[in-house]
DNA sequence: CTACCACGACTATAGACAGCATGTC
DNA sequence: CTATAGTCGTGGTAG
């Protein structure tokens, strides 16, 4: 079997006694990368196991994942990516830093991130998945890439490599990437989700309190300067505040008018609105200047109050189906062999968010939330990351990032109903984001306020008949104890306020 | 008849920031 | 539209 080049080089980079990043496009591929060059490498060395010994206990149980990069660590090779946990990125990274790793394979998180300079930069992959197919990686993000060539302050020089598979290849890949100009930076202000929680921003802090004041600040926005189109750019600020209107996210003077309710009816904006003036005052309503403190996209406010507004009863699937739906999660496409599963997952749950028609375009991201919630299901019924990892593919480090975003939803949507007088939603919200927090069923909510207490030494004083506030004071403190260790017993007994204890003999 | 292999069809694909107030295994 | 690795199913062949 030949050896690929970018391993190849890698082998190379080792003999040198140097050290090389190679940049792929897909996680797995980073992995495997990182294996095939770890499987040609016979020597070993102490650090290198000290540092799988690391990686494997970063998590309290560790999965296959874990046990695959620390198979890589044995050998002084290690893979980058977004599904490692923060505590195994720090690892290598700061083992690169040290010398101790020489070869890190990663995903371009590492070109962007930190900084992690090597001698070598190897760039096996110019294309990644993308809406059509492969497509060219953006000529910024490459010499970004090949900017952690070189050891400034170390070495004299370093090496940014391309792989090509033929000379006309070689001749484009040095036309575009090496010699080729960056692309113009693009304005984030262009996409609609962006200019609308930016519009809303504006009017709620009082920048901006009528078309006129919110196109004065918009015309010396770089989004402007790029366009230039000042009219086009006026058409879709109005657009903007005429959703966030009929959201009841701001209220305009001439909301009584018959004007914009018909516009609404009509669902663009009339002829009658583009010609009012200019100056009609827009204020933010309190529920409004929440969603913008919040900094919380209008849509998903509207799709997560809508849906609390429509439930009839409350699950935890469907709570969280409603979060990952919305316009702030970033819905994965759900695999085929999954779909049989969702589907009845949804059939026998009570969704809050409306059902898309089949096949068309939403539908997918209607599963994929489902997916994310059905992951987010396991979570809080106390599957460890390993089932997760198998049942869903994915990695400890995309749960905990998937759980940071669900957290801080929960805690909008928690805020949102507690504005808009739905305290039962609030509450449950609330309690959910208790339960996501821990990764436990609800029968651990009593013990999970203490302090120390997490889902798994919750269980264990469950599994011990220990279940309430009530319970935990009742227990003798050396009962506590050999449960869990003494010290977090003495804080247990502390909590439930029984101060002057004698230390464990 | 079964175990095994070769091969083609099919599937899947990077990343991560917002509030708030501190302590998980 | 462009790639590539892993999985799965099929069909053929050797034993």
């Amino acid at each position: 079997m030949p050896i690929p080049p970018a391993v190849e080089i890698a082998l190379d980079t080792i003999n040198m006694r140097k050290q090389a990043l190679i940049f792929v496009n897909s996680k797995r591929s980073a992995e495997k990368v990182a294996e095939d060059i770890a499987k040609q490498i016979k020597d070993t060395q102490p650090e290198w196991e000290l540092l799988a010994a690391q990686a494997l206990k970063a998590l309290s149980r560790p999965t296959k994942q874990c046990a695959r990069l620390a198979l890589c660590l044995r050998k002084g090779v290690a893979y980058h990516h977004a599904g490692l946990v923060h505590k195994q990125r720090e690892l290598i990274e700061d083992a690169f830093r040290a010398g101790t790793i020489r070869i890190i394979s990663a995903t371009p998180t590492l070109a962007f991130g930190m900084d992690l300079p090597a001698f070598r930069c190897i760039v096996r992959d110019l294309r990644r998945f993308g809406q059509g197919g492969m497509v060219p990686l953006p000529v910024l993000e490459v010499q970004q890439m090949f900017g952690r060539a070189g050891r400034p302050g170390k070495e004299d020089y370093g090496e940014a490599i391309c792989i090509a598979g033929s000379e006309a290849e070689k001749q484009d890949i040095i036309d575009t990437y090496f010699n080729g100009l960056p692309e113009e930076i693009i304005s984030k202000l262009a996409n609609e989700k962006t200019l609308r929680t930016y519009v809303l921003s504006l009017i709620a802090t009082g920048f901006a309190n009528s078309h006129a004041s919110l196109m004065d600040i918009f015309s010396k926005t770089f989004y402007a300067s790029q366009f230039k189109d000042l009219g086009r750019i006026g058409q879709r600020v109005a657009a903007a505040t005429e959703q966030l209107e009929e959201w009841g996210f701001v209220q305009s003077e001439e909301s009584s008018n018959t004007s914009s309710s018909r516009a609404k009816d009509i669902g663009f904006i009339s002829a009658a609105d583009l010609d009012k003036p200019d100056t009609a005052r827009i204020r933010p309503t309190p529920l409004g200047r929440r969603v913008a403190e919040l900094y919380l996209d209008p849509l998903a406010a509207r799709h997560i109050l809508d849906g609390f507004a429509r439930a009839t009863i409350l699950s935890p699937f469907g709570v969280l189906h409603l979060l990952t739906s919305s316009s702030e999660f970033f819905q994965p496409r759900p695999r085929a062999k999954e779909m049989e599963m969702l589907d009845a997952l949804i059939l026998g749950s009570d969704l809050l968010a409306l059902e898309p028609p089949l096949y068309s375009p939403d539908y997918t991201a209607f599963m994929g939330a489902a997916k994310l919630a059905a992951m987010f299901l396991d979570w809080i019924d106390e599957q460890d990351e390993e089932s997760i990892l198998d049942k869903y593919s994915i990695r400890p480090g995309e749960i905990y990032s998937h759980r940071l975003q669900a957290d801080w939803l929960l805690y909008c949507a928690n805020e949102l109903c507690r504005i808009t007088g739905q305290a039962k939603a609030a509450t449950y919200s609330a309690m959910l984001r208790v339960r996501m927090k821990h990764g436990a069923r609800e029968e651990l909510l009593a013990l999970l306020k203490f302090r120390d207490i997490g889902r798994v030494r919750a269980r264990m004083l469950w599994n011990a008949n220990i279940r309430s506030v009530g319970d935990v004071r009742r227990a003798s403190l050396g009962q506590l104890a050999a449960l869990l260790n003494p010290a977090v017993a003495r804080s247990l007994k502390e909590q439930v306020g029984e101060k002057g204890q004698q230390p464990i003999q």
